[in-house]
DNA sequence: TTTTATTGACAGTGCGCACTGTCAGATTTG
DNA sequence: CAAATCTGACAGTGCGCACTGTCAATAAAA
Protein backbone atom coordinates (compact mmCIF):
# COMPACT_ATOMS: atom_id res chain seq x y z
CA UNK A 1 0.00 0.00 0.00
CA UNK A 2 2.32 2.78 -1.23
CA UNK A 3 1.56 6.22 -0.17
CA UNK A 4 -0.16 7.97 -2.76
CA UNK A 5 1.77 10.74 -4.51
CA UNK A 6 0.90 9.94 -8.35
CA UNK A 7 -1.57 12.70 -10.74
CA UNK A 8 -4.66 10.90 -11.69
CA UNK A 9 -7.17 12.62 -13.66
CA UNK A 10 -5.06 15.36 -13.76
CA UNK A 11 -5.61 15.83 -10.11
CA UNK A 12 -2.85 15.66 -7.88
CA UNK A 13 -2.72 13.10 -5.12
CA UNK A 14 -3.08 15.53 -1.95
CA UNK A 15 -5.65 17.20 -3.65
CA UNK A 16 -7.65 13.80 -4.31
CA UNK A 17 -7.87 12.74 -0.56
CA UNK A 18 -8.82 16.09 0.19
CA UNK A 19 -11.76 16.35 -2.13
CA UNK A 20 -12.37 12.52 -0.76
CA UNK A 21 -12.25 13.87 2.20
CA UNK A 22 -15.07 16.65 1.31
CA UNK A 23 -17.39 14.47 -0.40
CA UNK A 24 -17.82 12.30 2.94
CA UNK A 25 -18.27 15.44 5.22
CA UNK A 26 -20.72 16.42 2.85
CA UNK A 27 -22.52 13.17 2.74
CA UNK A 28 -22.08 12.84 6.28
CA UNK A 29 -24.19 16.54 6.97
CA UNK A 30 -26.50 15.32 4.55
CA UNK A 31 -27.57 12.24 6.56
CA UNK A 32 -27.17 13.91 10.06
CA UNK A 33 -29.07 16.69 9.20
CA UNK A 34 -31.97 14.58 7.17
CA UNK A 35 -32.20 10.86 8.67
CA UNK A 36 -30.78 11.64 12.05
CA UNK A 37 -27.71 10.46 13.88
CA UNK A 38 -28.85 6.80 14.56
CA UNK A 39 -28.85 6.50 10.18
CA UNK A 40 -25.58 7.82 9.31
CA UNK A 41 -23.88 4.75 9.62
CA UNK A 42 -19.95 4.21 8.39
CA UNK A 43 -21.51 2.46 5.50
CA UNK A 44 -24.26 4.91 4.90
CA UNK A 45 -21.76 7.89 4.13
CA UNK A 46 -20.06 5.83 2.10
CA UNK A 47 -23.14 5.07 -0.05
CA UNK A 48 -23.89 8.83 0.00
CA UNK A 49 -20.65 9.85 -0.98
CA UNK A 50 -20.07 7.23 -3.57
CA UNK A 51 -16.82 5.92 -2.47
CA UNK A 52 -15.75 2.94 -1.05
CA UNK A 53 -14.65 1.98 3.18
CA UNK A 54 -11.26 2.39 2.19
CA UNK A 55 -11.74 6.21 1.46
CA UNK A 56 -13.50 6.62 4.91
CA UNK A 57 -10.78 5.21 7.18
CA UNK A 58 -8.44 7.03 4.47
CA UNK A 59 -9.07 10.75 6.63
CA UNK A 60 -11.32 9.14 9.36
CA UNK A 61 -10.41 6.86 11.88
CA UNK A 62 -14.05 5.61 12.99
CA UNK A 63 -17.49 7.37 12.49
CA UNK A 64 -17.64 9.34 15.73
CA UNK A 65 -14.45 10.71 14.40
CA UNK A 66 -16.17 12.17 11.49
CA UNK A 67 -19.28 12.72 12.80
CA UNK A 68 -17.39 15.53 15.11
CA UNK A 69 -15.51 16.72 12.56
CA UNK A 70 -18.64 17.39 10.32
CA UNK A 71 -19.63 19.40 13.46
CA UNK A 72 -16.22 21.23 13.42
CA UNK A 73 -16.90 22.50 9.83
CA UNK A 74 -20.13 24.00 10.92
CA UNK A 75 -19.08 25.49 13.78
CA UNK A 76 -16.54 27.42 11.80
CA UNK A 77 -18.87 28.28 9.19
CA UNK A 78 -21.38 30.02 12.01
CA UNK A 79 -18.37 31.71 13.64
CA UNK A 80 -17.13 33.30 10.57
CA UNK A 81 -20.46 34.34 9.74
CA UNK A 82 -20.89 35.82 13.22
CA UNK A 83 -18.22 37.93 13.01
CA UNK A 84 -18.19 38.97 9.68
CA UNK A 85 -21.80 40.34 10.60
CA UNK A 86 -20.25 42.25 13.50
CA UNK A 87 -17.73 43.68 11.56
CA UNK A 88 -19.85 44.55 9.09
CA UNK A 89 -22.70 46.34 11.19
CA UNK A 90 -23.31 49.98 12.24
CA UNK A 91 -25.31 51.72 14.13
CA UNK A 92 -25.68 51.08 18.33
CA UNK A 93 -24.78 48.20 20.86
CA UNK A 94 -28.66 46.88 19.72
CA UNK A 95 -28.03 47.08 16.15
CA UNK A 96 -24.72 45.05 15.96
CA UNK A 97 -26.28 42.10 18.39
CA UNK A 98 -28.57 41.85 16.34
CA UNK A 99 -27.12 41.68 12.74
CA UNK A 100 -25.22 38.75 14.29
CA UNK A 101 -27.86 37.16 15.30
CA UNK A 102 -29.16 37.72 12.11
CA UNK A 103 -26.71 36.19 10.13
CA UNK A 104 -26.53 33.52 12.52
CA UNK A 105 -30.53 32.50 11.55
CA UNK A 106 -29.60 33.19 7.80
CA UNK A 107 -27.67 30.44 7.83
CA UNK A 108 -29.52 27.90 9.53
CA UNK A 109 -32.59 28.96 7.72
CA UNK A 110 -31.12 28.71 4.12
CA UNK A 111 -29.64 25.48 5.26
CA UNK A 112 -31.70 23.47 8.15
CA UNK A 113 -29.64 20.73 7.74
CA UNK A 114 -26.91 22.87 9.58
CA UNK A 115 -29.22 23.63 12.52
CA UNK A 116 -30.35 20.10 13.05
CA UNK A 117 -26.89 18.46 12.78
CA UNK A 118 -25.55 21.14 14.94
CA UNK A 119 -28.40 21.62 17.47
CA UNK A 120 -29.99 18.52 17.69
CA UNK A 121 -28.65 15.29 16.41
CA UNK A 122 -25.14 17.01 18.25
CA UNK A 123 -26.73 15.53 20.77
CA UNK A 124 -26.95 11.61 20.44
CA UNK A 125 -23.32 10.47 20.95
CA UNK A 126 -20.57 11.53 23.65
CA UNK A 127 -18.30 12.81 21.05
CA UNK A 128 -20.56 14.81 19.39
CA UNK A 129 -22.43 16.36 22.63
CA UNK A 130 -18.54 17.59 23.74
CA UNK A 131 -18.59 18.75 20.66
CA UNK A 132 -22.43 21.06 20.92
CA UNK A 133 -21.34 21.75 24.47
CA UNK A 134 -17.95 23.13 23.41
CA UNK A 135 -19.47 24.68 20.60
CA UNK A 136 -22.33 26.76 22.76
CA UNK A 137 -20.20 27.68 25.32
CA UNK A 138 -17.69 29.52 22.45
CA UNK A 139 -20.31 31.12 21.14
CA UNK A 140 -21.50 32.10 24.45
CA UNK A 141 -18.00 33.71 25.03
CA UNK A 142 -18.69 35.46 22.03
CA UNK A 143 -21.39 36.70 23.37
CA UNK A 144 -19.62 37.79 26.45
CA UNK A 145 -17.46 39.54 24.31
CA UNK A 146 -19.68 41.31 22.43
CA UNK A 147 -21.80 42.46 25.35
CA UNK A 148 -18.54 44.17 27.38
CA UNK A 149 -17.45 45.41 24.20
CA UNK A 150 -20.80 46.85 23.11
CA UNK A 151 -21.66 48.07 26.48
CA UNK A 152 -18.78 48.99 28.21
CA UNK A 153 -18.96 49.75 31.80
CA UNK A 154 -22.86 49.25 31.73
CA UNK A 155 -21.66 45.20 30.93
CA UNK A 156 -22.63 42.37 33.74
CA UNK A 157 -19.85 41.79 36.24
CA UNK A 158 -18.39 38.15 35.93
CA UNK A 159 -19.58 35.43 36.22
CA UNK A 160 -22.88 36.66 36.04
CA UNK A 161 -22.47 37.39 32.20
CA UNK A 162 -21.31 34.04 32.07
CA UNK A 163 -24.28 32.81 33.08
CA UNK A 164 -26.63 35.33 31.55
CA UNK A 165 -24.87 34.56 28.24
CA UNK A 166 -25.31 30.46 28.40
CA UNK A 167 -29.26 31.41 29.34
CA UNK A 168 -29.36 33.19 26.34
CA UNK A 169 -27.29 30.72 23.82
CA UNK A 170 -28.80 27.66 25.49
CA UNK A 171 -32.44 29.35 24.79
CA UNK A 172 -31.75 30.58 20.87
CA UNK A 173 -30.59 26.77 20.36
CA UNK A 174 -33.89 25.29 21.85
CA UNK A 175 -35.98 28.42 20.39
CA UNK A 176 -34.45 27.70 17.25
CA UNK A 177 -34.98 23.87 17.18
CA UNK A 178 -38.56 24.10 18.23
CA UNK A 179 -38.92 26.24 15.21
CA UNK A 180 -37.04 24.10 12.42
CA UNK A 181 -39.55 21.30 13.80
CA UNK A 182 -42.28 23.88 12.76
CA UNK A 183 -43.70 23.85 16.36
CA UNK A 184 -43.94 27.59 16.05
CA UNK A 185 -45.63 29.55 14.19
CA UNK A 186 -42.93 32.36 13.52
CA UNK A 187 -40.89 33.30 10.73
CA UNK A 188 -36.94 33.66 10.95
CA UNK A 189 -37.49 37.66 11.25
CA UNK A 190 -39.71 36.51 14.65
CA UNK A 191 -36.88 34.66 16.11
CA UNK A 192 -33.88 37.71 15.19
CA UNK A 193 -36.46 40.14 16.82
CA UNK A 194 -37.22 37.95 20.18
CA UNK A 195 -33.36 37.17 20.42
CA UNK A 196 -32.28 40.37 19.68
CA UNK A 197 -34.61 41.95 22.44
CA UNK A 198 -33.01 39.40 24.46
CA UNK A 199 -29.81 40.07 23.95
CA UNK A 200 -30.07 43.51 24.68
CA UNK A 201 -32.03 43.26 27.84
CA UNK A 202 -30.36 40.69 29.51
CA UNK A 203 -27.05 41.25 28.88
CA UNK A 204 -26.34 44.80 30.50
CA UNK A 205 -27.52 46.51 33.46
CA UNK B 1 -47.21 -19.58 30.28
CA UNK B 2 -50.63 -18.99 32.36
CA UNK B 3 -51.10 -15.40 33.41
CA UNK B 4 -50.20 -14.31 36.80
CA UNK B 5 -52.58 -15.14 39.47
CA UNK B 6 -51.16 -16.64 42.76
CA UNK B 7 -49.20 -15.04 45.67
CA UNK B 8 -45.76 -15.45 45.95
CA UNK B 9 -44.14 -15.14 49.22
CA UNK B 10 -46.78 -12.91 50.51
CA UNK B 11 -46.98 -10.68 47.41
CA UNK B 12 -49.82 -11.09 45.23
CA UNK B 13 -49.54 -11.22 41.68
CA UNK B 14 -49.90 -7.88 40.50
CA UNK B 15 -47.71 -6.10 43.00
CA UNK B 16 -45.59 -8.13 42.24
CA UNK B 17 -45.21 -7.30 38.66
CA UNK B 18 -45.29 -3.10 39.47
CA UNK B 19 -42.27 -3.81 41.97
CA UNK B 20 -40.53 -5.36 38.78
CA UNK B 21 -41.73 -2.76 36.79
CA UNK B 22 -39.98 -0.27 39.62
CA UNK B 23 -36.97 -2.08 40.13
CA UNK B 24 -36.35 -1.57 36.43
CA UNK B 25 -37.41 1.58 36.49
CA UNK B 26 -34.65 2.70 39.36
CA UNK B 27 -32.18 0.66 37.37
CA UNK B 28 -32.73 2.29 34.56
CA UNK B 29 -32.53 5.64 35.66
CA UNK B 30 -29.67 5.04 37.83
CA UNK B 31 -27.87 3.75 34.32
CA UNK B 32 -29.22 6.52 32.41
CA UNK B 33 -27.85 9.31 34.77
CA UNK B 34 -24.34 7.83 35.43
CA UNK B 35 -23.41 5.78 32.79
CA UNK B 36 -25.33 7.67 30.27
CA UNK B 37 -27.56 6.19 27.41
CA UNK B 38 -25.02 4.06 25.36
CA UNK B 39 -24.58 1.76 28.05
CA UNK B 40 -28.31 1.75 29.37
CA UNK B 41 -28.65 -1.76 27.25
CA UNK B 42 -31.61 -3.81 28.06
CA UNK B 43 -29.16 -6.42 29.49
CA UNK B 44 -27.26 -3.65 31.93
CA UNK B 45 -31.08 -3.18 32.78
CA UNK B 46 -31.74 -6.45 34.26
CA UNK B 47 -28.44 -6.87 35.64
CA UNK B 48 -29.08 -3.82 37.77
CA UNK B 49 -32.11 -4.47 38.78
CA UNK B 50 -31.24 -8.30 39.00
CA UNK B 51 -34.14 -9.57 36.86
CA UNK B 52 -34.01 -11.61 33.81
CA UNK B 53 -34.96 -10.92 30.46
CA UNK B 54 -38.17 -12.01 30.76
CA UNK B 55 -39.26 -9.86 33.77
CA UNK B 56 -38.05 -6.97 31.17
CA UNK B 57 -40.57 -7.84 28.57
CA UNK B 58 -43.46 -8.50 31.30
CA UNK B 59 -43.33 -4.85 31.61
CA UNK B 60 -41.77 -2.98 28.75
CA UNK B 61 -41.72 -4.08 24.58
CA UNK B 62 -38.27 -2.56 24.11
CA UNK B 63 -35.27 -0.80 25.49
CA UNK B 64 -36.72 2.47 23.78
CA UNK B 65 -40.33 1.56 25.66
CA UNK B 66 -38.42 1.66 29.15
CA UNK B 67 -36.02 4.56 28.61
CA UNK B 68 -39.80 6.69 27.73
CA UNK B 69 -41.06 5.78 30.52
CA UNK B 70 -37.94 6.33 33.25
CA UNK B 71 -38.39 10.29 31.32
CA UNK B 72 -42.20 9.88 31.96
CA UNK B 73 -41.91 9.34 36.05
CA UNK B 74 -38.94 12.06 35.94
CA UNK B 75 -41.52 14.28 34.38
CA UNK B 76 -44.40 13.59 36.47
CA UNK B 77 -42.20 13.94 39.64
CA UNK B 78 -40.54 17.53 38.37
CA UNK B 79 -44.19 18.49 37.55
CA UNK B 80 -45.74 17.60 40.92
CA UNK B 81 -42.49 19.12 42.64
CA UNK B 82 -43.19 22.65 41.03
CA UNK B 83 -46.84 22.59 41.58
CA UNK B 84 -47.30 21.76 44.85
CA UNK B 85 -44.45 24.99 45.22
CA UNK B 86 -46.33 27.27 43.45
CA UNK B 87 -49.41 26.44 45.82
CA UNK B 88 -47.20 27.17 49.02
CA UNK B 89 -45.47 29.98 48.06
CA UNK B 90 -46.43 33.19 49.18
CA UNK B 91 -45.53 36.94 48.19
CA UNK B 92 -45.76 38.62 45.25
CA UNK B 93 -45.20 37.25 41.13
CA UNK B 94 -41.03 37.27 41.69
CA UNK B 95 -41.51 35.18 44.99
CA UNK B 96 -43.69 32.75 43.03
CA UNK B 97 -41.94 31.90 40.46
CA UNK B 98 -38.57 32.04 42.21
CA UNK B 99 -40.10 29.72 44.41
CA UNK B 100 -40.89 27.46 41.71
CA UNK B 101 -37.37 27.49 39.73
CA UNK B 102 -35.87 26.93 43.23
CA UNK B 103 -38.16 23.41 43.74
CA UNK B 104 -37.03 22.25 40.11
CA UNK B 105 -33.37 23.12 40.97
CA UNK B 106 -33.13 21.37 44.53
CA UNK B 107 -34.34 18.38 43.20
CA UNK B 108 -31.96 18.01 40.64
CA UNK B 109 -29.42 19.33 43.51
CA UNK B 110 -30.57 16.61 45.43
CA UNK B 111 -30.31 13.37 42.72
CA UNK B 112 -28.25 14.95 39.64
CA UNK B 113 -29.07 11.39 38.00
CA UNK B 114 -32.38 13.16 37.25
CA UNK B 115 -30.67 16.39 36.17
CA UNK B 116 -28.44 13.96 33.52
CA UNK B 117 -30.95 11.78 32.78
CA UNK B 118 -33.84 14.39 31.63
CA UNK B 119 -31.85 17.18 30.12
CA UNK B 120 -28.69 15.49 29.03
CA UNK B 121 -29.04 12.00 27.57
CA UNK B 122 -32.56 12.43 27.06
CA UNK B 123 -31.45 13.66 23.64
CA UNK B 124 -29.65 10.69 22.87
CA UNK B 125 -32.41 8.90 20.89
CA UNK B 126 -35.35 9.70 18.69
CA UNK B 127 -38.06 8.63 21.23
CA UNK B 128 -36.51 10.13 23.99
CA UNK B 129 -35.88 13.31 22.46
CA UNK B 130 -39.45 13.64 21.50
CA UNK B 131 -39.88 13.15 25.23
CA UNK B 132 -37.69 15.84 26.12
CA UNK B 133 -38.92 17.64 23.73
CA UNK B 134 -42.21 17.43 25.37
CA UNK B 135 -41.24 18.11 28.85
CA UNK B 136 -39.59 21.19 27.90
CA UNK B 137 -42.88 22.39 26.56
CA UNK B 138 -44.54 21.54 28.92
CA UNK B 139 -42.87 23.88 31.57
CA UNK B 140 -43.26 26.19 29.09
CA UNK B 141 -46.63 26.08 28.79
CA UNK B 142 -46.64 26.43 32.68
CA UNK B 143 -44.33 29.02 32.57
CA UNK B 144 -46.91 30.85 30.58
CA UNK B 145 -49.68 30.23 32.23
CA UNK B 146 -48.21 31.16 35.50
CA UNK B 147 -47.03 34.18 33.92
CA UNK B 148 -50.30 35.31 32.92
CA UNK B 149 -51.69 34.54 36.67
CA UNK B 150 -48.79 36.55 38.07
CA UNK B 151 -48.45 39.64 35.68
CA UNK B 152 -52.15 39.54 34.41
CA UNK B 153 -52.70 42.77 32.41
CA UNK B 154 -48.08 42.70 32.29
CA UNK B 155 -48.16 39.82 30.99
CA UNK B 156 -46.32 39.19 27.29
CA UNK B 157 -49.21 38.89 24.38
CA UNK B 158 -49.39 35.57 22.64
CA UNK B 159 -47.38 34.24 20.67
CA UNK B 160 -44.33 36.21 22.34
CA UNK B 161 -44.64 34.95 25.74
CA UNK B 162 -44.37 31.32 23.88
CA UNK B 163 -41.35 32.15 22.70
CA UNK B 164 -39.95 33.64 25.46
CA UNK B 165 -40.79 30.96 27.69
CA UNK B 166 -38.80 28.58 25.70
CA UNK B 167 -36.19 30.50 25.68
CA UNK B 168 -36.36 30.84 29.12
CA UNK B 169 -36.40 27.03 29.74
CA UNK B 170 -34.36 26.26 27.16
CA UNK B 171 -31.64 28.92 28.70
CA UNK B 172 -32.39 27.01 32.22
CA UNK B 173 -31.38 23.11 30.88
CA UNK B 174 -28.48 24.80 28.91
CA UNK B 175 -27.34 26.21 32.44
CA UNK B 176 -28.33 23.14 34.08
CA UNK B 177 -26.27 20.68 32.07
CA UNK B 178 -23.60 22.90 32.70
CA UNK B 179 -23.58 23.36 36.07
CA UNK B 180 -24.07 19.48 36.17
CA UNK B 181 -20.42 19.48 34.73
CA UNK B 182 -18.72 21.40 37.23
CA UNK B 183 -18.46 24.09 34.03
CA UNK B 184 -19.55 27.15 36.59
CA UNK B 185 -18.39 27.66 39.66
CA UNK B 186 -21.66 28.34 41.15
CA UNK B 187 -23.70 27.18 43.62
CA UNK B 188 -27.80 25.62 43.20
CA UNK B 189 -28.84 29.34 44.92
CA UNK B 190 -26.64 31.45 41.93
CA UNK B 191 -28.84 29.07 39.31
CA UNK B 192 -32.04 29.93 40.79
CA UNK B 193 -30.88 33.64 41.24
CA UNK B 194 -29.98 34.36 37.40
CA UNK B 195 -33.37 31.77 36.62
CA UNK B 196 -35.60 34.07 38.79
CA UNK B 197 -34.25 37.05 37.30
CA UNK B 198 -34.25 35.86 33.90
CA UNK B 199 -38.19 35.33 34.59
CA UNK B 200 -39.11 38.03 36.14
CA UNK B 201 -37.69 40.11 33.21
CA UNK B 202 -38.56 38.12 30.28
CA UNK B 203 -41.58 37.21 31.17
CA UNK B 204 -43.89 40.41 31.00
CA UNK B 205 -43.99 43.95 29.57
C1' DT C 1 -47.62 -35.64 48.63
C1' DT C 2 -48.83 -34.46 44.19
C1' DT C 3 -49.64 -30.85 41.08
C1' DT C 4 -49.07 -26.41 39.26
C1' DA C 5 -47.51 -21.72 39.15
C1' DT C 6 -43.36 -18.99 39.59
C1' DT C 7 -38.71 -17.93 39.28
C1' DG C 8 -33.80 -17.56 37.73
C1' DA C 9 -30.11 -19.10 34.81
C1' DC C 10 -28.54 -19.40 30.53
C1' DA C 11 -27.99 -21.17 25.79
C1' DG C 12 -28.91 -19.79 21.31
C1' DT C 13 -30.49 -16.97 17.25
C1' DG C 14 -30.57 -13.11 14.31
C1' DC C 15 -29.19 -8.67 12.82
C1' DG C 16 -26.75 -4.58 11.88
C1' DC C 17 -22.75 -2.48 11.59
C1' DA C 18 -17.76 -1.43 12.06
C1' DC C 19 -13.79 -2.76 10.10
C1' DT C 20 -10.28 -5.73 7.12
C1' DG C 21 -8.57 -8.08 3.12
C1' DT C 22 -8.51 -9.42 -1.73
C1' DC C 23 -8.67 -8.65 -6.70
C1' DA C 24 -9.53 -7.25 -11.21
C1' DG C 25 -9.70 -3.25 -14.03
C1' DA C 26 -8.50 1.58 -15.06
C1' DT C 27 -4.89 5.17 -15.38
C1' DT C 28 -0.47 6.93 -15.43
C1' DT C 29 4.60 6.60 -16.02
C1' DG C 30 9.00 4.95 -18.22
C1' DC D 1 4.58 -1.90 -24.75
C1' DA D 2 5.54 -3.05 -19.67
C1' DA D 3 5.51 -1.73 -14.85
C1' DA D 4 3.70 0.65 -11.12
C1' DT D 5 -0.10 2.76 -8.73
C1' DC D 6 -4.66 4.08 -8.21
C1' DT D 7 -9.48 2.86 -7.87
C1' DG D 8 -13.98 0.52 -6.95
C1' DA D 9 -16.44 -3.62 -5.80
C1' DC D 10 -17.26 -6.79 -2.59
C1' DA D 11 -16.56 -10.92 0.35
C1' DG D 12 -15.72 -11.94 4.92
C1' DT D 13 -14.94 -11.43 10.02
C1' DG D 14 -15.98 -10.08 14.57
C1' DC D 15 -18.77 -8.05 18.04
C1' DG D 16 -22.45 -6.38 20.74
C1' DC D 17 -26.89 -6.43 21.64
C1' DA D 18 -31.92 -7.29 21.27
C1' DC D 19 -34.84 -10.84 21.75
C1' DT D 20 -36.56 -16.02 22.23
C1' DG D 21 -36.77 -20.55 24.12
C1' DT D 22 -35.66 -24.27 27.41
C1' DC D 23 -35.08 -26.32 31.92
C1' DA D 24 -34.35 -27.29 36.57
C1' DA D 25 -35.19 -25.48 41.22
C1' DT D 26 -38.43 -23.31 44.38
C1' DA D 27 -42.77 -22.00 46.46
C1' DA D 28 -47.65 -22.34 46.81
C1' DA D 29 -52.05 -24.85 46.32
C1' DA D 30 -54.94 -29.20 46.32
Amino acid sequence: MPTPTRPYRGVSASDRKAQRREQLLDAGLELLGTQGCGRTTMTAVCATARLTERYFYESFRNRDDLLVAVLDRIADQLRDVVLDALQRATGDAAAKGRAAIAAFIEVIERDPRIGMAALVESASTDAMRQQRHQLLRTFAELVVTQARELYGEDALPSPRDEINALLFIGGLAELIVAWLNGEITASGQDIVDAAAHQFATSMHQ
